[in-house]
DNA sequence: AAGCCGGGGAT
DNA sequence: ATCCCAGGCTT
């Protein structure tokens, strides 16, 4: 790419961004604190979804200090339903090492922000570009589409590192252009029926010029998500069901469910093996649940505990209305409501 | 390089 | 039903 070109996206792109950028919450003040935690967020996230839980997150734990207090569980808690739960205990962690190992400050380097938890190549570029002024590239899912449409063909991924690097080279402002880059891809330069006719990059795009914008870039080959099945016991003693927590590994770590038992195929009821010795099994329903990666047949039954076996309590007991303070996938919020409608 | 990790919006 | 989303980490 030209310098003269590069110049003029830049330009256009920045004025455009200046005159329509979305009033969000986190472009209100532009802390380190309020940018690290939209950051987290809004990977693999719209913003659509982060608004539903940013202001409560932020007013629950309004700073670096208090965030590195809480315990994770309140953390999860508080995340619960928007996914990606390893988000939540890496900001944790950030926000934790920011406070024992850099006084409670952000740090500006990029590499020392590549060191913390949860941040890579995108996020550290983005604060270093948006918070800080440098001008680091970033590449997200808008902004390899938004390129590879204005070079008019699929750009592998260094190469949308290599264009984007040159662009922020050429802005005027590192932080507007970084961050209209991904709004022009949000708002304007959509997956589907992109807004050509709206775009100020119009005249300087590619794709649109071959009349290719739709299929550019290609889409990413997925795998299909693999089938599987989750056993759910509702276990009840004196109007308390019985909680059990997740393995710290894997999927919904260390988050809390009814008694599961997970299976690759269907199990007749007589074959499963709780955990925690259940008799008297009894069906309550089924429903599916989908996850990018597993289509999950959830199986709810009602069982009591095997009196014979010693029960090692391995569990909570707790009112279906008193967990609070239990995390809990939107899987098993389906459970739990299914089982308590009964 | 490929797999894993959620949940929902848009079409 | 399919694609996608302000990606990062592990193998």
């Amino acid at each position: 790419m030209t310098r003269d070109r590069a110049r003029r996206v830049t330009r256009s792109l920045s004025t455009w961004f200046r005159k329509s950028a979305r009033k969000l919450p986190w472009r209100q003040r532009r802390t380190a604190y309020h940018a690290l935690v939209s950051e987290f967020m809004l990977q693999q996230t719209q913003v659509s979804r982060v608004l539903e839980y940013y202001p409560a997150f932020i007013k629950q734990f309004p700073t670096f200090r208090a965030l590195a207090a809480a315990d994770e569980q309140e953390v999860l808690a508080a995340w619960q339903g928007l996914g990606y739960y390893r988000r939540a205990r890496n900001l944790h962690r950030a926000a934790r090492q920011i406070v024992a190992e850099h006084g409670g400050r952000l740090p500006k380097n990029i590499d020392q922000l590549q060191e913390l938890p949860g941040i890579g190549r995108f996020t550290a570029g983005s604060l270093a570009s948006i918070l800080f002024g440098q001008a680091q590239p970033i590449v997200d899912g808008n902004v390899l589409r938004v390129l590879s449409r204005l070079a008019g063909e699929t750009l592998a991924d260094d190469q949308a590192w290599a264009h984007a690097a040159f662009l922020v080279s050429m802005a005027d402002d590192p932080a507007i252009f970084n961050e209209g880059l991904m709004e022009m891809g949000a708002i304007v330069c959509t997956p589907s029926a992109p807004r050509c006719g709206a775009c100020n990059l119009k005249r300087l795009c590619r794709a649109r010029k071959q009349g290719i914008q739709e299929e550019v870039p290609r889409p990413r080959t997925r795998k299909q998500p693999k089938k599987v099945h989750h056993y759910v016991a509702a276990v009840r003693h004196r109007g308390k069901l019985l909680f059990q927590q997740r393995p710290e590994e894997g999927l919904w770590s260390n988050m809390w469910q009814l008694p599961t038992v997970e299976s690759d195929r269907t199990c007749k009821v007589s074959e499963l093996v709780f955990e925690t010795p259940i008799t008297q099994l009894r069906s309550l329903g089924r429903f599916e649940h989908q996850t990018s990666h597993r289509r999950i047949h959830f199986h709810v039954l009602e069982g009591k505990l095997d009196a014979s076996a010693s029960f090692q309590g391995q569990g909570t007991w707790r009112l279906p209305t008193k967990i609070q303070d239990l995390p809990m996938s939107n899987a098993q919020r389906k459970v739990l409501a299914m089982v308590v409608g009964q």
